[in-house]
DNA sequence: TTGACTTTCAAACGATCGTTTGAAACATAT
DNA sequence: ATATGTTTCAAACGATCGTTTGAAAGTCAA
């Protein structure tokens, strides 16, 4: 096996795929576009992947849960090891990681794109992300707030959960509304300020 | 003119067309599989509509705008024309019309399909959305919050607004995930219960 | 019933789609 | 240098795409 051209050409292929996957969805995109793209001929992404299908979903298994787990170490850094941080400590970090953390603007735009497609109709990806991803983020906030907020009625805590993943979905996806409601940029100063607020309304919400 | 049957099948090709886009998005749909579903000749779709991305804003505009304002005329009729009905009020009529409201749970997966394909990747069809829809209803929101509201720091409610768009909408289009966590069935009693939990939520958000 | 107009239809258009093929280019071990 | 296996390539495949065409079917006023 010869590593070192071919897979120059692979992940050629893989990032292309994913920017324009993420911009225009599995079907918006041809295979004859993501190569040339990816500089190479279109025969390799048989040869590399099989079919388009399953070079969307590698998309998503060498590139998406990864970067995922990117904010997801980031998330837990930021929380210092500790045991039973504080709801507050807790959300603050959540939307740190999340909102800022380690990407660039232009992979969390990606990296959203692709999640929320999945999210509104799933396919084999979802389930990848889902089980991959998503679930033990959940379980994880899940476990750190229960400390602090098992006095609640039964169940509350999953409902909360639920809504603060809301809003940090929506406020991070939500660009083009939110740059329609306020008339602002969505630059660094303003996302600061989105998560304090963020912040606050989930602090608030949670009842601490 | 000749209105009786031509109508019959204009409205036969937007009800499919609508069904077809909100579950596979505009790429992923042939104006044959349309014009199969509709029972009807493929150049019909060219002769009411000219092409297929006008079929698509045709959509929005004769169906989907139209659904939005009864959700939105239920969210007034339900604050049953007070000038300042509390915030309680105020989230629990928002949380109501937008949750169940007068849509049938196909129309409402239908709705919220094809807005979060647009709030994703924006075309002509969100700026339709945005200026018939989105925004009138975030003003009236904003003007009845307002009153209630004004004590806090200038430009909180207008985040805390987003906050609770952002907890609807995900609530609302995020049923694989809450089925994925919660391993329940998204039916009425888990309905009624995720609008207790939103109101809750939202009000101490909003903390009045 | 005739005539003008609207609507629907089957058929075909060129373009583009995902995929396949077989040979050329390349890399590595002996 | 040669043999072996890997990777890239141009070219073509059949299938399907959105759109167009021109005729048939349908509708209604005079």
């Amino acid at each position: 096996m010869v590593e070192a051209g071919s897979n120059r050409t692979k992940e050629r292929i893989l990032e292309n795929a994913e920017i324009l996957f993420a911009e225009k969805g599995f079907h918006g995109v041809s295979i004859r576009e993501i190569t040339t793209a990816a500089k190479c001929n279109m025969a390799s992404v048989h040869y590399h992947f099989n079919n388009k299908l399953n070079l969307y979903l590698e998309v998503f298994r060498a590139r998406w849960v990864p970067r995922e787990k990117r904010m997801y170490d980031a998330f837990l850094a930021s929380l210092e090891g500790e045991k039973e941080p504080v709801p507050s400590k807790i959300v603050t970090a959540l939307a740190r990681a999340y909102l800022i953390g380690p990407l660039s603007d232009e992979e969390h735009r990606r990296h959203r794109q692709l999640i929320i497609r999945e999210m509104n109709t799933p396919t084999e990806a979802f389930e990848l992300a889902a089980n991959e991803s998503i679930r033990p983020l959940f379980e994880t906030l899940y476990n750190f707030l229960k400390p602090s907020l098992y006095k609640g009625p039964e169940g509350n805590l999953i409902f909360d959960i639920m809504s603060i993943f809301g809003i940090v979905l929506y406020l991070n996806y939500s660009r083009p509304i939110i740059s329609l409601v306020t008339g602002k940029a969505y630059d660094d100063t303003f996302k600061t300020l989105l998560i304090d607020q963020m912040v606050r309304f989930s602090l608030n919400g949670l009842n601490v």
